[in-house]
Order: C-alpha cells, then structure tokens, then sequence
DNA sequence: CCCAGATCGTCAGTATACTGTCAATCGACA
DNA sequence: TGTCGATTGACAGTATACTGACGATCTGGG
C-alpha cells in the first residue's frame, strides 16, 4: 500500500494534537479555577489536597500521592506550603518513624467548607460553552481516557490499593 | 425552590470535576510525548515553538508566544535553551532594536524534520484507548471547547493578528 | 523635536511537575 | 538476630507556568 505523504510541518497540524488540546484546555482550566476562587488562596492542586486529606484523615504523603495522582515530590512543597497556611497539620506515626500523618486543621476544614461553591462555579465555568449535551459527552469520554491511560502516567491513581493503611480499603 | 442540598466533600467529587481531569490528562499527554521523543532531547513546548519559528520564520518572541498561546515570561527560557541547543538563532530586527527575529538553524529543520514519527505516535497514543469514532467525538468537542474558551485563558490564542507584521496577516 | 504611553525582552518571585539520589527506617528472611 | 531490600521523606536539578515589575525603545500627538 502507498506511504502517506510526509504531511508538511505547519503549526496547524499542532493547533489539531490531542496533546496540545490538552494542555490549552488544562492552562484555561487553572486560570478560571485562580479567578473564581482568588479570595482563598488556594490553588488547583492544594485544593486537591485539602479534599484528599479531608476524606483520608491520617493519610501519609507517598500515599496522598497515589489518591490524588499527583507527584511526590511535588508534593513535598504543596503540604510545606498548606502547612505554612496553618491549613493542615503533620504528626509523626508513632509505629513508623518515616511517615508524618496528614491532617486538617480547622482552618483547614472551615476553608474547604467555604471554598466550595467557587470551586463548582469554575468547574461549571469551564464546561459553560458546550451544550448541556455535549459537556456529558466530554466529560464521559475524558473520564473513560484518563481511566484507560492510567498506567501511561508517572503518577498512576490508585484510589483504593493506598488506603489499606487506614483500614478502609481492603 | 429547595437549594441544593450541600454535597458532601469527598475525594470522588475531584475524580469527576473537569479541572482534575484536564490536568490529568495532561501529564498523562506530556509523559506519553516524552516517552515517545526520548531520542530527541525535546519538551512538548520546545517542539510545538519550533514548529511555530519554523511556519513563521523571523517571528519575534510576543507573536510567537500569541501564535502558540504560551506564556511570554516562560517562552524567555524555553527560547534559551533552543538556543543554547543550536536549534534556533536569534537576530536584532534592524527597524526595531527592541525585537529578536527567530529562525531554525539547520539542526532546527533537520530535527523537526526527524522527530515528527515519534511526535504522532505520541498523538495517537494518548487516544488510543477509545474507540475511532469517540476519538473523533473528543477531538471535535474538545477544539470546540479551547475555542470557545479562549478569552478565558491568561494568553488567549492569536494565530491572525499575530502575523500581521510579517506581511502575511493582513 | 519632545514627551506620554505603549511595546519588547528580561528578571524576580512563586507554584507545579518530573528525574534521580540520599539517609533514615522498616520488614522479612536467613 | 543480623543483614539486605524496600519504603519514606527530603533534596538537587531541570522545565513549564503565571504575576508583576523594570529599563530600553518605539510611536504618536502637540
């Protein structure tokens, strides 16, 4: 069979990459999530984390890492920061001298109380422009995506398998 | 009419919210891409402002950043380090001594040239896991979306205006 | 021609991300 | 029980991102 043509290299064929959507779509994300919730003070990710932590009390971070599929490094600086905000609160495990469980201040509690109603206006803001249809559609199908390319990440989501620890999971 | 009532704050609520996907999406995009270009020493956004120097030779680095829809202060570096790379070449405008016109050496082209396999391998494997006919359906809603959400982003998209000086625009 | 405002590249400061490494610690096995 | 492999948190190094500011420069109005 014929070997398709060399396509010619224009920025039009990147305008069309799934990857470049991807990002597009992930920077707009940030910049509404930073609008609607700029009276707070707290980020995309530290907001993920305060929910995490909220849902998991007593989580350590490498595990923290797995639930919210976010690096653990990275991660390292998101908690010294929330900590810094008096946010959460680390205490050392008594059975384990490596770990630092994670928990929510009542700071921490009362601003995720009242950050909600932002946080769902900007996730409403970001899927406003597509038809009540068409948003589920998308969001259906980003769903069964980022589900399906779970292990191509450096940071696979394990939901379940990391909280065996708290005696929850398993 | 009765108010909603107030959602319960949990982890899983995050898993089905658009920021958290689009965000996963991306890094699952990025580590996809990387894998797949490892050969070549190129980010996503080192790839994506070659192709755009490479349509729009003697771009300046404002337009290229409208062109690309990336940050102007971040394109600073990552302009460097093509440089340091010798895959770009930096020259003053002689009308405007503010301005650097932007060309591809030479390794610029002949790497762009060679990379483009592995960048659409790349591509295609992060939609891999979906059906042709959804593939379609996401791509199609998600240009939709970034398009329509456009002004929302800090660097809205200006692949138009932003060529006028090169005498191609208007 | 001169000045006010706009533009260009740059930089400092903060926050994600990822890679690779390290010391401290734990746990399991010989 | 002693040791080795695995785990944890921490760190260094690189690369995106965004905010706000700055000096150099250009442009238009008077």
């Amino acid at each position: 069979m014929p070997s398709k043509p060399a396509a010619p290299i224009t920025i039009d064929a990147v305008y069309a990459a799934p990857g470049y959507l991807f990002r597009r779509m992930q920077q707009i994300a940030v910049s509404i999530f930073m609008e609607e919730c700029k009276a707070f003070d707290l980020t995309p990710v530290q907001y993920a984390a305060l929910v995490a932590i909220h849902t998991h009390p007593g989580i350590d971070a490498t595990r923290l890492s797995a639930v919210i599929a976010f690096d653990r490094s990275t991660l390292g600086s998101v908690i010294e920061r929330l900590q810094a905000k008096d946010y959460i609160e680390r205490k050392p495990a008594p059975e384990d001298k490596r770990i630092k469980l994670l928990y929510l201040t009542k700071s921490g509690a009362a601003i995720l109380r009242e950050i909600i109603p932002a946080v769902e206006r900007a996730q409403a803001r970001m899927l406003e422009p597509l038809k009540p249809a068409d948003r589920k559609a998308l969001m259906g199908l980003l769903v069964q995506l980022v589900d399906l390319n779970n292990e191509a990440s450096r940071v696979p989501l394990r939901a379940e398998d990391a909280l065996e620890h708290l005696g929850k999971g398993g």
